[in-house]
RNA sequence: GCGCGCUUAGCUCAGUUGGUAGAGCAACUCAUUUACACUGAGAAGGUCGGGGGUUCAAGUCCCUCAGCGCGCACCA
C-alpha cells in the first residue's frame, strides 16, 4: 500500500524510549499539571468541581520499588481521568524525611563506608550528612517518578522536614499539648538496643521464634512455681500474682517473701491477687517484673508495687554479681537458667513458639524499658470537639460515612486497631526528624510555636515520630495553619487518599486523628486502599531476596505505558498482585498494536480530517457507533467507581480483538468495493472510534496516546491530557 | 483467642444484584510479508479446594471442613 501524508514516524514500531521523556517535557512546559495554569489557560472552568488528591510522598531512603510504580500509576488514572472530565484537578507531590528509616540508613553507610558512628561526627555534622543523603534520594525519586508519567503538580512540591510543614508540626503540638493532649510521663515504652531509640507500637513487627520456657520457684522454700521465657527479668520481679479465685493459692495472698540469694540478688517478693492472671496459664502465677512489662507494670500498678529496673538501654544486665552483670539478657538468661538448674529449682523446661516484637525498622528486638517519653492521649475528652476524645473522633470519621474505604472491609481492622489503640508515643531519641518543641530552664516547662525569648531556656533533645508529620500532610501541604490560605479553602478535605493498605494504621488512622482535632473536618473523603505487589512466585520483593524489579529498568525495556497497563490490570483494590516481565511485554506489543492501527486509519483515510458534524453514517456504522457507545457508558460507570483494573482490560479488549480484528479487516472491503457514501461514514467512524480509544486510554498510557494524539488530523486540538474525556450521552 | 482474605484452564487473575464458565501469558495446529511477526486464523485446556444446604437454577447465597496467606490480641 501507499503510505502518503502519514508521519514517517508511523512507518517505524513505536519507540517509548524516543517518545516519553519528549512528551513529559511537553506537559510540564505546558503548566497543565498545575490546575491554576488550567484555569489560566482555559481549559479548566473556574467554578469546576474540584478533585484533589497528595500522593503518599515516599521516603527519602533511596529509590522507588515498583510499589511505588503501582501507587504513581493508579493515582495518575485518577488523577488524568478527573482532568478529563474539567474537573480542577490537584494532585500533589512531596517527599518524607522518614526520619528512624533514613537516620538508619545513613548510620549503616557511614558505619560501612568510614567506620564511623554518628556520635563521632555529633549532632550537626551528622545531621548535614543525612541531609546530603535525603535531597539525593529526593532527586532520584523525582526523576523516577516523572519517568512513570505521573500528572503531579511540581509547583506545590512538599516535604515534610522543610520549614512550612515545621511551623505546620510545631503550631499542632503546641495546641494539642494546650489542650492537655500531649504529655510527657514516665512509662513503659517499647525501648529499640539497636537503634537507641523508643518506637511507637506500631512500630514493632513481630516474629515467630522458638524459646525455652522454664518452669520453677524463686528459692527452695518460696511455696509457688512460675513460668517464664525471660529468666533473666525475673531479678527485677517485687511480686508473684495469682487469680482472686484460684484456690491453690489463696492462703499466700497478700504475705511477703525474702529470697536472700537468687542468683546473686536478693528479692523482696509479695503475692497479690489480681484478674489479669488466668489460672489455666502455665503454673496459674506470674513472676510480676514492673519495669520490664507491660503488663506488669500495670499491675504493679494496682498493687502499689515496686519497680526495679534491672535491665539497661543496651539491654545489658544492670544488677548481680559478676555472673550477669554487665551481661546481655540473652547471655544472663542461660546463666541463670544454669543456676536454676544447679540448685535443684529448675521443675521443668519446654521448647515453645513465640512472638518476639522486633523494631520495624532496625530489626532490634524490643526491650520493655521504663522512661520518660511523650505521649498524645486517645481518651481524653476535647472540650472544642464535643468533649469526643480522639478515639472517638477517629471512629465517627469512618462510621458516619464521612470517611469511605475501598474495599470496605478495611473499615472492620480500622475499627479494631481503633479500640485496641493506647497512647501514642511521639518522641524518639534520634536526630534526624522534627525537634520537639519544647524548652526546660531549671524545673519550668514552656511549649511555644517559637523558641522563648530570655536566655538560659534549653530545648528537649528528642525529636518526633515521623508519623506525626505526616499526619498533618493532606492540610500542611495546601497552606494550613494559615486557615485563610486559598488552597487549603479550596482543596480541603481531599477527595481521593490512595495508598497502600500496608500503612493503614500508620499513616490514614493518623491523618484522620490529626486533621479531625485540628480543623474538624476529615482529611479526604474516599480511601483506596492497593495491595503489594509481589514477584511472579508471589513472594514480596526484597533486595535481600535479589528479586526486586527496578521500575526504571523496566520502564526503559519496556516503556512507562506497559509498565502501567501491567501494574493495572489483574489487580482489585486491598489484594495483592503479582508482577512478571511476559505481562509487561504483553503490553509493550499493545502499544506498538496501537501505533499500527493509527498507521492504518490514517493511511486509509487520507486527507480526511475528522468532522465532528458529520452525521450521514451508514446502517452498519450506526451499529457499531451503538456497540461503542454502550461500552463507554459501561467504562465511564466503572471509572467512576474506581474500577480501573476492568476497564483497562475492556478498552485493551475492545481495541485488539474488535476494532483492529474485526473492523478494520472489514474496512478494508469498504474501502476497496464501498460506495463513496459507505466510504465516508466508515472513515469518520475509524477517526472517530479512534479518538475516543485514545481518550479512554490515556490516563492508563498517557505516553503512546499523547504521541499519536499529536499526529491526529483534528482540527482546534489541545494536548490530549487536557481534552474531554467521550461524552457518554451522545450516541 | 478474635477477625479478614484467598483457593476458578499449566501459570497469573477476572467473573458486578444467582441464569449451565472468561481474559492475558505459556503450550498446540495452520497462515508467511500482511496496517502490525511487537502479526493473523483456529483448536485444545476447568466435576470453579472438599462436603452439605437454600433455589426451577449456585463459581456467586448459607453452613461446615481443609490448605495457604494476613491483621490484631496474647506471648507468665
Amino acid at each position: 500500500m501507499q503510505e502518503p501524508n502519514i508521519d514517517p514516524k508511523l512507518l517505524k514500531p513505536y519507540d517509548p524510549k524516543e517518545t516519553e521523556d519528549r512528551i513529559y517535557k511537553i506537559w510540564e512546559e505546558s503548566g497543565f499539571f498545575n490546575p491554576d495554569v488550567c484555569i489560566e489557560k482555559g481549559v479548566t472552568d473556574k467554578d469546576a468541581t474540584t478533585f484533589s488528591m497528595v500522593l503518599p510522598p515516599p521516603n527519602v531512603t533511596g529509590t522507588l520499588h515498583l510499589g511505588h510504580a503501582a501507587t504513581l500509576t493508579i493515582e495518575d488514572i485518577m488523577t488524568r481521568f478527573a482532568r478529563m472530565q474539567g474537573k480542577r484537578t490537584l494532585w500533589l507531590p512531596g517527599t518524607d524525611h522518614a526520619a528512624i528509616a533514613t537516620q538508619s540508613k545513613v548510620e549503616k553507610i557511614l558505619e560501612k563506608e568510614e567506620g564511623k558512628r554518628k556520635t563521632d561526627l555529633g549532632r550537626e555534622e551528622f545531621l548535614k550528612r543525612v541531609n546530603k543523603f535525603a535531597q539525593e534520594s529526593h532527586d532520584t525519586i523525582i526523576n523516577q517518578s516523572k519517568k512513570m508519567g505521573a500528572s503531579l503538580d511540581w509547583s506545590r512540591e512538599a516535604f515534610t522536614l522543610d520549614e512550612k510543614r515545621n511551623l505546620a508540626v510545631r503550631t499542632a503540638f503546641k495546641k494539642m499539648y494546650g489542650d492537655g493532649l500531649i504529655y510527657r510521663g514516665h512509662r513503659i515504652v517499647n525501648w529499640d538496643p539497636k537503634g537507641q531509640t523508643v518506637i511507637s507500637d506500631d512500630e514493632i513487627v513481630y516474629e515467630e521464634r522458638k524459646a525455652k520456657f522454664y518452669t520453677f520457684k524463686y528459692s527452695k522454700d518460696f511455696p509457688i512455681s512460675i513460668s517464664t521465657t525471660r529468666p533473666e527479668t525475673k531479678v527485677g520481679d517485687t511480686a508473684v500474682a495469682v487469680n482472686p479465685k484460684d484456690e491453690r493459692y489463696t492462703q499466700y495472698i497478700g504475705k511477703t517473701f525474702t529470697i536472700e540469694d537468687f542468683c546473686g540478688v536478693k528479692l523482696e517478693i509479695k503475692v497479690v491477687a489480681d484478674d489479669a492472671v488466668e489460672k489455666e496459664f502455665g503454673t496459674g502465677a506470674l513472676g510480676v517484673t514492673p519495669a520490664h512489662s507491660q503488663i506488669d507494670a500495670e499491675i504493679a500498678m494496682r498493687h502499689n508495687l515496686p519497680t526495679k529496673q534491672v535491665i539497661n538501654e543496651f539491654a545489658k544486665m544492670t544488677v548481680g554479681d559478676e555472673r550477669i552483670l554487665n551481661k546481655k539478657t540473652t547471655e544472663a538468661r542461660l546463666v541463670i537458667a544454669e543456676w536454676l538448674k544447679s540448685e535443684g529449682l529448675l521443675e521443668k523446661e519446654e521448647e515453645v513458639t513465640q512472638n518476639i516484637s522486633t523494631a520495624e525498622r532496625t530489626g532490634g528486638i524490643i526491650e520493655p524499658l521504663p522512661k520518660l517519653q511523650w505521649f498524645i492521649n486517645v481518651n481524653k475528652p476535647i472540650a472544642d470537639r464535643n468533649n469526643k476524645t480522639l478515639k472517638e473522633l477517629m471512629l465517627e470519621a469512618v462510621r458516619g460515612g464521612e470517611i469511605n474505604i475501598i474495599p470496605d472491609r478495611f473499615e472492620k481492622v480500622y475499627y479494631n486497631w481503633i479500640e485496641n489503640l493506647r497512647d501514642w508515643c511521639i518522641s524518639r531519641q534520634i536526630w534526624y526528624g522534627h525537634r520537639i518543641p519544647v524548652w526546660y530552664k531549671s524545673e519550668e516547662i514552656y511549649c511555644g510555636v517559637e523558641a522563648p525569648k530570655e536566655d538560659g531556656w534549653i530545648q528537649d533533645e528528642d525529636t518526633l515520630d515521623t508519623w506525626f508529620s505526616s499526619g498533618l500532610w493532606t492540610f500542611s501541604t495546601l497552606g494550613w495553619p494559615d486557615l485563610n490560605a486559598t488552597d487549603f479553602k479550596t482543596y480541603h478535605p481531599t477527595n481521593m487518599l490512595e495508598t497502600g493498605y500496608d500503612i493503614l494504621f500508620f499513616w490514614i488512622a493518623r491523618m484522620i486523628l490529626m486533621s479531625t482535632y485540628l480543623i474538624g473536618e476529615v482529611p479526604f473523603k474516599t480511601v483506596y486502599l492497593h495491595g503489594i505487589v509481589r514477584d511472579s512466585q508471589g513472594r514480596k520483593m526484597s533486595k535481600s531476596l535479589g528479586n526486586a524489579m527496578d521500575p526504571l529498568d523496566l520502564t526503559q525495556k519496556y516503556g512507562a505505558d506497559a509498565v502501567r497497563m501491567s501494574l493495572i490490570i489483574g489487580t482489585g483494590p486491598g489484594n495483592d498482585s503479582k508482577m512478571s516481565e511476559d505481562k509487561i511485554r504483553a503490553y509493550k506489543n499493545y502499544a506498538n498494536k496501537l501505533w499500527n492501527i493509527t498507521r492504518f486509519v490514517l493511511s486509509s483515510t487520507e486527507n480526511i480530517k475528522l468532522d465532528s458534524s458529520f452525521n450521514d453514517y451508514s446502517d452498519k456504522d450506526k451499529e457499531l457507533i451503538k456497540e461503542r457507545h454502550d461500552l463507554i457508558v459501561e467504562i465511564t460507570k466503572e471509572m467512576d467507581e474506581y474500577k480501573f483494573y476492568i476497564v483497562g482490560e475492556k478498552i485493551y479488549h475492545y481495541t485488539w480483538s474488535r476494532f483492529a480484528d474485526v473492523i478494520l479487516e472489514e474496512s478494508k472491503e469498504i474501502f476497496k468495493n464501498g460506495t463513496n457514501e459507505e466510504k465516508e461514514s466508515r472513515a469518520q467512524f475509524l477517526l472517530d472510534t479512534l479518538t475516543k480509544i485514545l481518550k479512554i486510554l490515556h490516563p492508563f498510557m498517557p505516553f503512546v496516546t499523547e504521541e499519536i494524539w499529536s499526529i491526529m488530523p483534528i482540527d482546534n486540538k489541545k494536548l490530549l491530557m487536557v481534552e474531554r474525556w467521550p461524552e457518554t450521552e451522545r450516541s
